[in-house]
DNA sequence: AGATCGATTTACGTAAAAGTCAATTTTTGC
DNA sequence: GCAAAAATTGACTTTTACGTAAATCGATCT
């Protein structure tokens, strides 16, 4: 059986963000884990939706962004206009990232030539000395 | 024969900043454009830095990130100790871009998951109404 | 010269995403 | 059932990357 409730501690290791990360998050409306008394306990859906929110932080989505997406899955607009709003807003989306990808692509091409000229130096010095 | 010079206003058009944001950059010792007095000239290779500087922004780099990056192409550092150093954090660097790489991989996959959650509900209400 | 219009400088302001600190409260280990 | 450890809350602070406002400068047109 999956376990059934994780501690925020135990959360804030696995994924080395601090309490005040998580707590900030829920404060947000990102995650909303159960309750017993006042302490937090993080169901699996709680985990995993932890892990999607640290994913769209690591690619620059803000807050508001990552719970626009997590709106959606929970329950998609009920009107037209909306619906074709929020449409609209995936399509940018998906635009932007594409160019970010290729951001990456070209950044890490660049980075191989950094370490080359690092190579470079440090033949040059090696030898010198 | 290629520009000689842009202006600021010029560059700020062309790649959607404000002044502020290129005088930042300026103060930051991230370009140095040339001066006429105090008015600043750009020159083709200060264009060339700017488009890497935004690319850098883009995927998420700090200012101080962008600068180490550019200095290396300036001057590689003179010291074995420092050039070790540098190649470590290059390496962690790319680590870190291609798990970035993936994160929008994944993030890509998720948005067409989206879409189509919006397609279903944009034809349930259609047929609805 | 005067007017105008862009560019500069200086200084202060701001928003997002947490970090930090201090004062409780809860839970637990025994 | 009580002390120690863990968790919570609220307020305040920090950092990054600019925005904004006000005053000044400088070039150019007429």
């Amino acid at each position: 059986m999956v376990k059934k409730y994780y501690s925020i501690t135990e959360l804030t290791r696995e994924f080395g963000v601090s309490t005040r990360t998580l707590r900030f998050y829920e404060d947000e409306g990102l995650i909303q884990p159960e309750r017993r008394g006042r302490t937090r306990l993080f169901r699996p859906a709680d985990r995993a939706l932890i892990q999607e929110i640290l994913r769209g932080r690591r690619i620059g989505f803000t807050i508001a962004e990552i719970r626009e997406i997590i709106q959606v899955y929970k329950e998609p607009p009920g009107e037209i206009g909306q619906l074709k709003l929020l449409m609209k807003r995936v399509d940018e989306k998906r635009d932007e990232l594409r160019q970010k990808r290729k951001d990456i692509e070209d950044t890490l091409a660049e980075l191989d030539n950094v370490e080359e000229a690092c190579l470079t130096r440090l033949a040059e010095i090696g030898v010198g000395t």
